[in-house]
DNA sequence: TATACTGTACATACTGATATGCACACTTCA
DNA sequence: TGAAGTGTGCATATCAGTATGTACAGTATA
């Protein structure tokens, strides 16, 4: 099944959420289908050097966002719709883009200031965190 | 001078948050001018029922922001050149974005799908009104 | 049904952020 | 200079988030 997820250390964000990001885009780019079998959080963990309770949690909150289903002593597998963006989520990030879309026009910001703006914010983000 | 700075207890930001943002709000009203002394810790902490320690928190990072200045046994005061409303608003336009960035990376949007997302918000934002 | 896989529950440890009290240092001015 | 006002340093308490190991429970199948 050549996982192939790992752990940064120099990434300052929790374990749990590394695993569900990579796994989310794993199923975003196919890799991983529909009603696929997720690696069990034992092995999982093994191959991460993680605690099983550490997988446990990533896969849970995953079943939570309805991108994979959980079934005891069956496995984790990619759920069959997966409504891989959270509506919750999708409205939030709206709210937020609408109200910095509103501050920069105050502000007198160009289309490109705030894009540019926006493209050092993400570099930030993900070199620090 | 009247203060009327308040904690909400409901409130789930910490404490030392609010009061800088309420600080701040009353300098970009321009309640408080450039130059005027602010309450002294002691009387503020007083005031808000809170710890000494947790309004010196408050001042330093406003400190740090170049909001407010320091002196050691003479008291805090607003800065001298304030360009509070822009840089309050700059603020704010940044926390916005960064907090776009966090769900888009969450979500697994590309840089692509956000960009375009916050061009069609921004479409949208300069018919409506 | 026994075995070897699955996931789960729980008690615990560690860490960083937040909030605190109190003794101390600096400044002003009567 | 001393009293009364400033801010500061430090040790500590509390809490939420993160991470852990191990004993337990469900499922499939030889």
């Amino acid at each position: 099944m050549h996982t192939s997820l790992h752990i940064s250390q120099t990434d300052a964000r929790p374990m749990y959420l590394q695993i569900m990001e990579q796994i989310r885009q794993r199923i975003a780019l196919g890799d991983w289908q529909p009603g696929q079998e997720l690696p069990s959080i034992r092995a999982l963990a093994v191959a991460l050097r993680v605690s099983v309770i550490t997988v446990k949690r990533a896969y849970e909150e995953l079943g939570a966002e309805g991108v994979i289903v959980t079934r005891h002593g069956r496995g984790s597998f990619v759920a069959d719709r997966v409504a891989l963006t959270n509506d919750l989520q999708e409205q939030r990030l709206d709210e937020h883009l609408l109200e910095a879309a509103r501050l920069a026009r105050v502000m007198g910001l160009s289309d490109d200031e705030l894009a540019t703006r926006l493209r050092k914010i993400k570099r930030k983000l993900g070199k620090g965190e």
